[in-house]
DNA sequence: CACCAGGCAAGTA
DNA sequence: TACTTGCATGGT
């Protein structure tokens, strides 16, 4: 209760700010968890565009996608950056939906919250914020998810320590605010949106940004 | 030119 | 355990 009506307030202003974001920006759920890998430390624009390539490559699905060789799907996914590892990573997590839900991700939305999210995070190249950004925005379960511009705009405003680590700052949220996907999901988008645009990792502190009056 | 972008795992001591 | 490093393209 300690942080709920502070982040209500934060969440409330930006969305007064800024509007509706409308995400995740994919089509179907699988476009999401396909995203989710290929924006790792990379700009939308280049997930968007390995995604793009993917989707000539033929059904846009996991059982076509796994199918492919891992040097061709390398080569789809190039944009994006890291792409060697990225083109294993997707693969890895092609290879969980094909064996254990028959390559349908609707199945793995069918698990409970947290038995998708251990399964997630099994994969190797899944970590946290891949895994909650697929859970929320895929599988429309309530798990927040805490990004690099979520950690830099609660530091900067000294809500946490500089060294605070993920499942603290995600169990900050979770616990301040009840599990409302809707919620979680427009919260996130505009952490994003505000961190991208005002909340810039050096430089000087924001000026304008939609929080100041929010937060000392 | 330098810096930034919706991380993660593996290596080292 | 705690810290460091590799991974890479594309826009500003």
């Amino acid at each position: 209760m300690r942080h709920q009506t502070l982040f209500l307030n934060m969440f409330h202003a930006m969305l007064d700010a800024l509007g509706p974001s409308r995400w995740w920006p994919a089509e179907t759920p699988f476009e999401v968890a396909v995203g989710a890998v290929l924006t790792q430390n990379t700009n939308w624009a280049n997930a968007a565009r390995a995604i793009a390539a993917l989707k000539a490559a033929g059904p846009f699905d996991a059982h076509t996608l796994f199918a492919l060789p891992e040097a061709e799907l390398a080569e789809r996914v190039r944009p994006a950056g890291y792409y060697r590892l990225k083109a294993k990573r997707l693969r890895n997590l092609l290879g969980l939906l094909v064996r254990d839900y028959a390559g349908d991700i609707g199945r793995l939305a069918a698990e409970d919250m947290e038995t998708a999210r251990q399964k997630l995070l099994a994969v190797s190249g899944v970590g946290p914020e891949t895994a909650d950004s697929i859970v929320l925005y895929a599988l429309g379960q309530p798990s927040f998810v805490v990004d690099a511009y979520t950690a830099r705009i609660c530091q900067r405003h000294a809500l946490v320590a500089e060294d605070v680590d993920y499942e603290t700052l995600r169990e900050l949220f979770m616990d301040a605010l009840p599990p409302d996907v809707p919620l979680y999901n427009e919260l996130h988008a505009l952490l994003v949106r505000v961190g991208h645009d005002w909340c810039r990792p050096r430089g000087p502190r924001c000026r304008e940004c939609p929080l100041e009056r929010f937060l000392p």
